[in-house]
DNA sequence: ATGGTCGATGCTCGA
């Protein structure tokens, strides 16, 4: 059995403390980090080696993006792709010794407007994951995982209101069907959902309320998929909600679940 | 309809 977490750290050197508290506090044996914003040879490894994380894939660039697998697992740089030709540090792959497969992804968040003809960026966010699901249709990933912060909220109850969020970015109608798009080509399992089906569930509250947990008006942008060979060795899914009131936190909060492999 | 807050960087952009 081994425990995966996913966190969108929102700089890994500034919040050095607080992934080492979660290391500490939940122990999982694979930690994957999303915006990490920071070159991979400054990211703070030392603290992390020093709580048995001695495995480390990462990508990364400098203030953007970055991507990085912690493991207390021994496995090996599967490799990354440009989804979308962005140039960006926002995929790695790594392997464990049983041979599954974890990939670390971080879709870009899509700028304010949800539409492509005024708005570069949310065409590169839809090509990103249009990009996932040609992939995954091409090779259907088996004992796969695939984690990460998708900034995409697909369901009715992974937001605070449907209904107002229908035109907000990571809400969207045509930002839904693709990522379910992507989801069904490769036949991945909502590990989450899988384990806690109804419900609201958040993984991300944004920093402009005057009180996020008082207003909680979150949103479910961070997910845990498995390949449908592996899907049903999960369980124990949690989103550590009290990580948000944490000191200086991110705005993510860590998603986890188990597998019995 | 608007503005609200973060982090990295370097006086602005991305989220």
């Amino acid at each position: 059995m081994f425990t995966i977490a996913t966190w969108n750290i929102n700089s890994v050197r500034l919040r050095e403390g607080l992934v080492a508290r979660l290391l500490r506090e939940e122990a999982p044996d694979i930690l994957c980090l999303q915006e990490c914003k920071s070159p991979v040879d400054k990211i703070p490894l030392d603290q992390f080696r020093a709580l048995g994380y001695r495995w480390i894939v990462a990508r990364g660039q400098k203030g953007y993006n970055g991507v990085a697998i912690l493991s207390r697992l021994p496995l090996t740089d599967a490799g990354d792709r440009d989804y979308a030709r962005l140039g960006h540090a926002r995929h790695v792959a790594a392997r464990l010794e049983n041979g599954v497969t974890i990939h670390n992804m971080y879709v870009p968040a899509g700028g304010d407007i949800p539409d492509r003809t005024v708005n570069e960026k949310f065409g590169q966010k839809l090509d990103f994951v249009a990009e996932m699901r040609d992939v995954f249709h091409a090779d259907n990933p088996q004992r796969s995982i695939l984690v990460g912060d998708l900034n995409i909220a697909p369901r009715e109850d992974d937001v605070w209101s449907h209904k107002q969020l229908l035109k907000i970015v990571s809400h969207t109608p045509i930002e839904v069907d693709h990522l379910l798009s992507a989801q069904d080509a490769g036949r991945w399992v909502d590990v989450t959902r899988q384990d806690i089906p109804s419900g609201l569930l958040y993984s991300w509250w944004s920093y402009r309320a005057r009180d996020w947990d008082a207003a909680d008006k979150g949103r479910r942008l961070d997910h845990i998929w498995a390949s449908p060979d592996i899907a049903n060795a999960a369980h124990n899914s949690r989103i550590l909600r009290p990580v948000r009131g944490w000191d200086q936190p991110s705005d993510h909060v860590p998603v986890l679940a188990s597998f019995d492999l």
